[in-house]
DNA sequence: CAGGGCATCCAAAGCGCTTTGGAAACCCAA
DNA sequence: TTGGGTTTCCAAAGCGCTTTGGATGCCCTG
């Protein structure tokens, strides 16, 4: 079923059908009534491609997910992100392009994106420190909203972001303030955006309070509960074995309770943690008292403002970049007390 | 840059330029050389919505993430289904076309799909018992592959899945031998297919061994963390508590750890715990030894599977239903030791 | 009753590509 | 030189939609 079909069993024009369904104002009402339920009936879609051809709006977001060759991670984060965003592309009548591509070919996913047509807008996900992506699509002129931030610069780009920086540093003093002094750090690659804003907070609230960082019990990497594990149980069995965890990740902070567990001490009493919590939906920091004390930040409800944002950046294009700065919330939990 | 004016700057034909593009014998390996260049000069890339309209292929593959109204979960399996499919449709010049709906729309979403062109066949998350949409999209006669299956009447659609039943017996089996009777199962929402199949596979290894499985023990439910130390906990401080846990996945199983070390029993020494395990990149089961026993499917290589099959089935429509029955490998792990 | 204004509808062009049905150029044998 | 077969290229139609630039009929005013 097409509109050719669709309007000679009505017996009105093309133009008329298209208009009726588009909500045009020329057509009279009863018309258009007659057109929809038609429409309904005999269940016509209208065909998008030629939709998009004729408008040159795909009615379609991309985003790309970088396939790291090295390590063969898929951020968990993503599914979460996508389905806060998804509410609001499908509520809008867009849809979502996902290009999976070996980071080496990511930015030819965007030039394909750009002079394909196949996208109005794109996000980009997971922004490194300088990261080239964001030069490319300006430089492109495809519509784009960051989740994250990228360096310094930036006002020259739209993003929404979680301010990073002031959570940790908040969570740092938060532990702190309990007497604790040996505080460990469980971070993401550093050479992220925001890991090395969460760095930056650390670091920050320690000297603010004249505590000198210890090396040793700095880690930057993947997230994983693996590595979590690892490199918690190394900081305990090492020389200066720390009374309180900051983890940047859930995943993270389950390994470093596992080596907790296995050392033989109880968080929240033996020895503190504090994460960070993306509010991820099949990993629920507990109910009404947290297992763990969080900076909390919903990574779904971050999805769904990119979404927004992007869509009017699209709807009105060669408006100034916006920037959403979100500050997570402080829950306390069970995993922290006073230094023993 | 379009076909026009490529041709133009090449003096040549819009056909004869398409033609050499898409390989066509026709034309004289010069010209294709010479074209071929100036298009990644002037980089060209074909209007992919114009090409669909054209050809009548989308080049694009549907996935329908129905998002509960009820419970907030997102499956967490998605991402790395995704990317292990996302490999092999970027291999093949397929992206993939993302619809997050709520799941009482999810029936007109695929009408969508058909109607309006936009894909060229669809992979079905999630069955339940007996999904409707396998009808649905057999009477759309749009291509289709389920990742699981979805009731008895295996044989009229395509499908790859893992032998849920005999991982579960053989698991269940493999605490009978260790001597333990008193086994939990923590379980996904057993209207599912794969959790009834589960489930089934524990029963009949119950019942081989003349074991009376006890319902107090049984759980079916969301599988996240906190149901997992919930009901863990529950069944460890009830009239029959357990000697060891099947757990249906990671995260709940991480859950069911909680509860066992809040009890004050050692996993792997006092109780003991098999897991079904995804292999999600995010949440490894440990290095060399296995934390957790476990039946171990990498649902990366399920999606992997998933798109190799429907671009099959794409490429040579009118095909009888293929099927792939994969078996879970038993990791024996830290988390179990015979019954004390 | 003429003529202007409005509401309602339509024919046809155009979006950028593929593909059909030739046409032109070339080569070679008769 | 001619005729038939190849090779190489092209003009134009068509995919299903939107949108421009009218056309038609109707009502109202003078």
């Amino acid at each position: 079923m097409n509109l050719k079909e669709l309007s000679t069993i009505l017996g009105l024009s093309q133009t008329t059908v298209s208009r009726a369904l588009n909500d045009y104002p020329e057509v009279k009402e009863a018309t258009r009534q007659r057109v929809k339920q038609a429409a309904l009936l005999h269940n016509y879609f209208p065909n998008k491609r030629a939709k998009g051809l004729a408008t040159g709006r795909a009615m379609a977001i991309g985003h790309v997910i970088p396939l790291s060759t090295q390590h063969e991670m898929v951020n968990p984060v993503f599914a979460d992100f996508i389905a806060g965003a998804g509410e609001v592309y499908s509520a809008n009548g867009y849809d979502i392009h996902l290009s999976v591509v070996s980071d080496v070919a990511e930015e030819n996913a965007y030039r394909a994106f750009r002079s394909s047509h196949s996208v109005d807008g794109v996000i980009v996900h997971g922004p490194c420190a300088d990261d080239p992506r964001i030069a490319l699509l300006k430089r492109l002129g495809l519509p784009f909203v960051v989740h994250g931030r990228a360096g310094e610069d930036e006002t020259s780009y739209s993003w929404v972001d979680v301010n990073n920086r002031h959570s940790f540093l908040r969570a740092t003093e938060f532990l702190l303030d309990l007497g604790h002094r040996y505080i460990a750090l469980l971070n993401g690659l550093e050479h992220m955006d925001f890991a090395r804003r969460r760095r930056e907070g650390f670091l920050a609230a320690m000297q603010g309070h004249g505590v000198t960082p210890i090396p040793a019990l700095m880690f930057g990497g993947e997230m994983t509960e693996e590595l979590g594990f690892i490199h918690a149980k190394e900081m305990l069995a090492g020389a200066t074995p720390p009374t309180a965890f900051l983890v940047s990740s859930m995943s993270m902070a389950i390994g470093a309770r596992r080596a907790i567990a296995d050392a033989g001490l109880e968080m929240g009493r033996d020895i503190s943690v504090v994460i960070h919590d993306d509010d991820l939906s099949y990993l629920k920091n507990g109910g009404d008292i947290p297992i763990f004390t969080a900076a909390k930040s919903s990574v779904r409800q971050a999805g769904r403002l990119c979404a927004e944002m992007l869509l009017e950046l699209v709807a009105n294009p060669g408006q100034p970049p916006r920037h959403r700065l979100l500050e997570s919330q402080l829950m306390v939990g069970q995993s922290t007390g006073p230094v023993r």
